[in-house]
RNA sequence: GCGGGGUUAGCAGAGCGGUUUAUGCAGUGGCCUGCAAAGCCAUGGACGGGAGUUCGAAUCUCCCACCCCGCUCCA
């Protein structure tokens, strides 16, 4: 059983679906204008694990994140750098898409952009006019805060407590200070399109609550985003959402924690971010996600250069021992578990309830911190089998496999793993080289065998001398 | 003002009433060892401070200190 954290009742809770093994699962993505950056990463990485866990648990994941392309934050780049809001948005979008599949994000089933949505927007606008939760003032059209009985329900906030800048509280177009704008008249110089009243572009909110109903319907099982969200943006979607369809809009609530860096949040507006484009030329996308895997999604993180080389470290070892263990894995024979020896069947045992502990790491609330104790505790297990045992099973190094792959594609780590593999050719020959050199080496003919691995050295095939063998590995 | 989160060893970070206080990186010692590299084993070291509840608290309660975040720019 599957427990998620809750924003909204801000407790444990047991999950299940609207419908039967199917998940719907509405993840707020970026504003597309500027680079992506580790804060934006880290929602990615914490998300994507969560589907990934939820799709190897048997659900079939519905996985919409949206891009925000059109939206005043939009604009005012596109002011200052003097170029398109279109041409802009587009090429954020490419730098996104980039360093999203450099992470291995797995694909979203669709990623839809706010302008593409226009019309849906304004349709929803009208509605929620019709029905009395909205209303058109000079141009613009706002939600009516007061209408809505549980505004304030997701941030655990009162209407009346709620401070507001002095350019709320003081618009005049609005009925309530609290008000937001569903739709915005067109100010001069920026894009516009038709509506009902006049020329304008859709408020923030509005683009998720539309998406999310188009692509998932009108409840839907998850949502999540970073925890900045929560208010307004989340607030407000639910108040869009529920009052026009009368019921939950979403049923789990999940938030990501932030990072910090130097104790303070990572955030564009304070400008201390980590871009991943360049965070990427010194680590493995691999360091970066075990890095975000190794904290909880709903805790903060400390991010410093220490830590993300740590991570390195970590995801180099773990590396090498998946890569040992595909090596030796055989298929060629069924695995006869009633006729192991002890030690094998003490390794079987270990990888039968490693799988165990890792689901129940992950049952509670997604727990990749704990999930990924276990993945090192039973890597630890296999390096010493690997190493100190007489003679491998490679039927049961193939089950060590098939753990480890169900871990990685949680976990998202080593999808490019299979080019290393020593397969066919390659394989024969290298362990040609390492039987002569074990003669050469028998013989103490250390200048010989020294060349040998030398000069595999340079070819990017290690050799490491174990006592009962000799192991190698691509690099 | 209102609403949240946090303070665990050198660093990162789980645990949230009870076996020796995870796990990773870094230490230290050992095994292995022609060298190299890696691995394995062992080991030192922490629960912000104070009081309370309890047979028992890092975990619950209260007080104090400090930090972070949200309250219409943010993942």
């Amino acid at each position: 059983m599957i427990k998620i954290y809750n924003t909204l009742t801000r407790q444990l809770e047991e999950f299940t679906t609207l419908e039967p093994n199917v998940v719907r699962f509405y993840n707020c993505g970026p504003t597309v204008n500027g680079l992506m950056h580790l804060g934006h990463a880290r929602s990615a990485i914490a998300f994507d694990a969560i589907r990934r866990y939820l799709e190897y648990r048997g659900y079939t994941v519905n996985y919409v994140m949206n891009f925000t392309d059109i939206e005043d934050r939009v604009i005012e780049v596109s002011k200052q750098e003097k170029r398109g809001v279109l041409e802009l948005a587009e090429e954020y979008l490419r730098y996104f898409r980039r360093d999203m599949r450099n992470l291995n994000i797995k694909p979203a089933t669709i990623n839809p952009r706010a302008m593409l949505h226009i019309n849906p927007m304004i349709d929803f606008a009208i509605k929620l006019i019709e029905k009395g939760f909205a209303y058109e003032s000079h141009g613009d059209v706002y939600f009516d805060v007061q209408k809505f009985d549980h505004y304030g329900k997701l941030s655990n906030q009162k209407l009346a407590n709620i401070l507001l800048n002095t350019e709320d509280a003081e618009n005049p177009n609005k009925h309530h200070p609290a008000d937001f704008a569903l739709w915005k008249a067109k100010k001069l110089g920026e894009p516009s399109w038709p509506s009902p009243w006049g020329e304008g572009r859709p408020g923030w909110h509005l683009e998720c609550s539309v998406m999310s109903m188009t692509y998932l319907g009108e409840s839907i099982d998850i949502h999540s985003g970073g925890q900045d969200l929560i208010f307004p943006h989340h607030e407000n979607e639910i108040a869009q959402s529920e009052s026009l369809f009368g019921k939950p809009f979403a049923r789990y609530w999940l938030h990501n924690g932030y990072i910090n860096i130097d104790q303070e949040k990572m955030s564009k507006s304070l400008g201390n971010f980590v871009n991943i484009f360049d965070l990427l030329k010194h680590y493995s996308s691999d360091a970066v996600r075990l890095f975000i895997l190794q904290t909880h999604y709903r805790s903060p993180i400390s991010f410093n250069e220490d830590a993300i080389k740590q991570a390195q470290t970590t995801s180099n070892r773990l590396f090498d021992v998946v890569l040992l263990t595909k090596n030796f894995a055989d298929g060629s024979n069924e695995l006869n578990k009633d006729a192991l020896n002890d030690t094998d069947a003490n390794l079987f045992t270990k990888i039968e309830k490693a799988r165990q502990y890792f689901i129940t790491a992950m049952n509670e609330d997604f727990n990749t911190p704990n999930g990924l104790a276990v993945v090192f505790n039973y890597s630890r297990d296999v390096n010493d089998y690997i190493r100190n045992t007489e003679e491998i099973n490679g039927a049961l190094m193939r089950e060590s496999e098939k753990l480890f792959d169900e871990f990685m594609s949680v976990l998202g780590l080593f999808e490019d793993i299979n080019q290393y593999h020593s397969i066919g050719t390659v394989e024969k020959l290298v362990n040609l080289l390492i039987d002569i050199r074990q003669e050469f080496r028998k013989d103490k003919n250390w200048v010989m065998s020294d060349k040998i691995r030398d000069v595999l050295k340079e070819a990017d095939i290690t050799l490491e001398d174990t006592p009962k063998r000799v192991l190698w590995k691509l690099t």
